[in-house]
DNA sequence: TTTGCAATGTTATAACATAACATATATTAT
DNA sequence: ATAATATATGTTATGTTATAACATTGCAAA
């Protein structure tokens, strides 16, 4: 599990690769959109779009509603940066955009540490299992939740 | 995918099914229990918590509040006999309760019906992928959303 | 028969998300 | 340069999903 806080450098490399694909796709990548995408990447853990909302405000002094978060993630989940958890209603970075599509969690329900698991075996699998039943995919949620290491020992 | 309705004895036979594990294991299968788990599993496909609101209002004619549904979708889910699709915020009935712990899903984007996909080969990769990160496994969501064959080919 | 417990009723509100429209900013075509 | 267009953001309001908290009921064990 990724117990330690990204440092600075890994912080800023991320931020560098995703204002590069938008840059060469021509996407705006915003204030906004930089701002959400910084606060979401700096969590560490999933967070949630009101604690978003909050940390714009604390940030930028100004006020903000939840349409502007709501828009920024959607602008950032479209283009692959950031994913949603559906079964926590929460936000995570995603650490190797435009490198696959789908991507897989696990997430520790003590400490709310997450990690992505996408196993070309495991899509391989999902993949087998939709051809078998004649489903064509356009989207995948796995996110597989309980106790990471550390926790499982305490 | 499922596109027929069940039919009424298949309906039956779920909740009698239903009824016996409850009884063999003293679990108490009240009326409202008992409503909510018709109403879901009779709709065939995903089922929204205020839908089946709506529905138990109608059948009761008696004031009926949120609660009621969830505390009810609770005790439904605890046991197995239904299961949340986190992505879409709905609930489907289980047809082999008590079988399996986890149940994955195909949920068609276009005609809503959904199917489960239990394959023990997709269950054993999900258990390695957590082994190989030595990630103990509580409880997992797969939910695979696209199109099925009828919808792929129209 | 009262005490305890599980279930339900009820009110209120929390938490999550989007519609709709106004305004501003950037891009492009003229 | 300027109008026309498209893209992004601001703002208000509201829709949707879910739970907290406490009152009441009904049944079962002591």
């Amino acid at each position: 599990m990724k117990k330690k806080e990204k440092s600075i450098s890994e912080l800023n490399a991320s931020i560098s690769r995703v204002d590069e694909i938008c840059r060469s796709n021509k996407l705006g990548f915003t204030d906004i959109r930089k701002l959400v995408f910084e606060i979401i990447i700096k969590n560490n853990k999933p967070i949630k779009a009101y604690q978003i909302l909050d940390e714009i405000r604390n940030i930028t002094n100004k006020p903000s509603h939840p349409p502007t978060v709501y828009r920024a993630i959607d602008f950032l989940i479209e283009n692959g940066f950031v994913h949603k958890l559906n079964s926590i209603n929460s936000f995570v970075g995603c650490f190797h955009p435009k490198t696959h599509e789908e991507c897989y969690f696990l997430i520790c329900k003590k400490c709310n540490l997450y990690q992505e698991c996408c196993d070309d075996s495991l899509k391989d699998r999902i993949s087998k299992t939709a051809i078998h039943n004649n489903f064509e995919i356009s989207n995948t949620t796995l996110e597989i939740e309980g106790h990471c290491l550390d926790c499982s020992q305490k």
